[in-house]
RNA sequence: CCAGGCGGCCGGAUGGCCGCGCGCGGGCAAUGGGGAAACCCGUCCGCGUGAGGAAAGUCCGGGCUCCACGGAAGUACGGUGCCGGUUAACGGCCGGCGGGGGAAACCCCAGGGAAAGUGCCACAGAAAGCAAACCGCCCGCCGUCCGCGGCAGGCAAGGGUGAAAGGGUGCGGUAAGAGCGCACCGCGUCUCCGGCAACGGCGACGGCACGGCAAACCCCACCGGGAGCAAGACCGAGUAGGGACGGCACAUGGCGCACUUCCGCGCCGCCGUCCGGGUGGGUCGCGCGAGGCGUCCGGCGACGGGCGUCCCAGAUGAAUGGCCAUCCAUCGGCGCGGUUUCGGCCGCGCCGGGGACAGAACCCGGCUUACAGGCCGCCUGGCGCC
RNA sequence: CGGGACGUAGCGCAGUCUGGUAGCGCAUCACACUGGGGGUGUGGGGGUCGCCGGUUCGAAUCCGGCCGUCCCGA
């Protein structure tokens, strides 16, 4: 599935990547959190809320933010459930995710031994959730 | 070969695709982007480098940084606790000593003081700490239904209770008994000898006087200022109810320096100038160190010293990874062969499972706890063979 | 990073300082009162005292080490 991304040059051409950036402080956790536009799969929790008008209206991409909290499990849990969420965040955002929107994605107890083809369905799945799918990417969904 | 004990070490490997942090070099992007500023930053390529033995728990000890700090004596609080050594230091480690366990190798022990004092020892038991006598034993006297009973004394062997009952075992001794006498053991005191010491040993004397609990209070000896990298420093915007400095005013009082005493010190009100708080702003602190490896010397050892060599993570919503393949170690099942002390063990093949505990956050020395599996060395015991 | 509290019956708590018997309320069970339920009364059952060691004759209690939960401060 990563392929066919790949292959499909044309359409790359009307619908670029866009860059990812870390969202690093926490009053940006906040904000979306707030928003409450959220999707939860098996395998993660998706939130999301549009990004605050920078007026100089320079983009920078989407920017994505991660969170394992205590309650999955000790250190070594927490950075293997974010180091794949990254993996599948790195996949799969910059062509499918609409690049206005901040976004977080929140690990979950079986995030560390998930499937990760599943992982990466699942991250699909709440994209389009949370109707925050690339408009012509849309159709390219499984 | 089997069983056991001790010490040390390792803790998956190789490859493919796609990535990350830091450093260095080069190309492109510049009149560049973000931001109030300090300050930070792109993209492409190459090279180098990138978690642990416990990085963990945060139980001790230090370095470092800031704060506090005048001195003396005593008190309080907390910790440590056989002796000697080692170390920057320790509650760690090493070597001894003593006690306990084991057939042995070896292992375990908070192991100072109970004749400084206070307290406790439930239940049971006559009696629980100071000597005493419930059943009992015995001489004498009296009575007698000849079983024994009473009185006056002597005794603590035996019984019984208990975790513990005023030395233990044996012989002598006696009316019965008793360290009453003797031997051995234990205990105490003293002399001498060995040892730096803890302690050990010989001998003499004592004739048992000294129950246990100090992880009960306590006594003795020794150690201890507080806080922690969110320490702290600088930069930026920028304020008063805070601070510094200068001037004026000023007390007899109040507060503070753990407590007390003595001497000592600081602060309090007004004006001016400068600085200054929060907002998890930015940069530094932030990797040459009680450092790693090798080797030689001293030491039983912990450890110390000399020489050579190496530079070895620095993130900050937090890099060191995601996915896959093969191999190896290994586990379970089946089959075949060998061996056997009939419990098993070894080798080969096939199928399936499948990587333990765990992630640096200022650094270091220990301790404790978790851990699939494996390797090496030494020692003890048993069996077999030569 | 620093500090503190708690863990005892199904639930909520005493007992721990000062060591020897684990107790209270609710719930639960049986019986009685009632035509039945509720309610009341009487009686009963139920606890590895978080786990592992140590001290002691004896440990929920004292000491040490682990585990878990919660709460403060910077």
């Amino acid at each position: 599935m990563a392929g066919t991304a790949v292959e499909t040059t044309p359409k790359a051409e009307q619908c670029d990547v866009s860059p990812v950036t870390r969202l690093p402080r926490r009053a940006d956790f906040l904000r979306v959190a707030a928003e409450r536009r959220r999707w939860a799969a098996p395998g993660l929790v998706l939130q999301v809320a549009p990004r605050p008008e920078p007026e100089s209206g320079a983009e920078t991409g989407v920017r994505v933010g991660f969170t394992a909290t205590k309650k999955i499990g000790n250190a070594v849990t927490r950075n293997r459930a974010r180091r794949r969420l990254r993996a599948a965040v790195r996949e799969i955002i910059p062509r499918a995710a609409r690049p206005d929107c901040d976004y977080v994605v929140i690990a979950r107890g079986a995030t560390g031994t998930r499937a990760y083809p599943k992982l990466l369905a699942d991250l699909r799945i709440a994209l389009e959730k949370c109707d925050a799918l690339r408009p012509c990417a849309a159709g390219e969904a499984p």
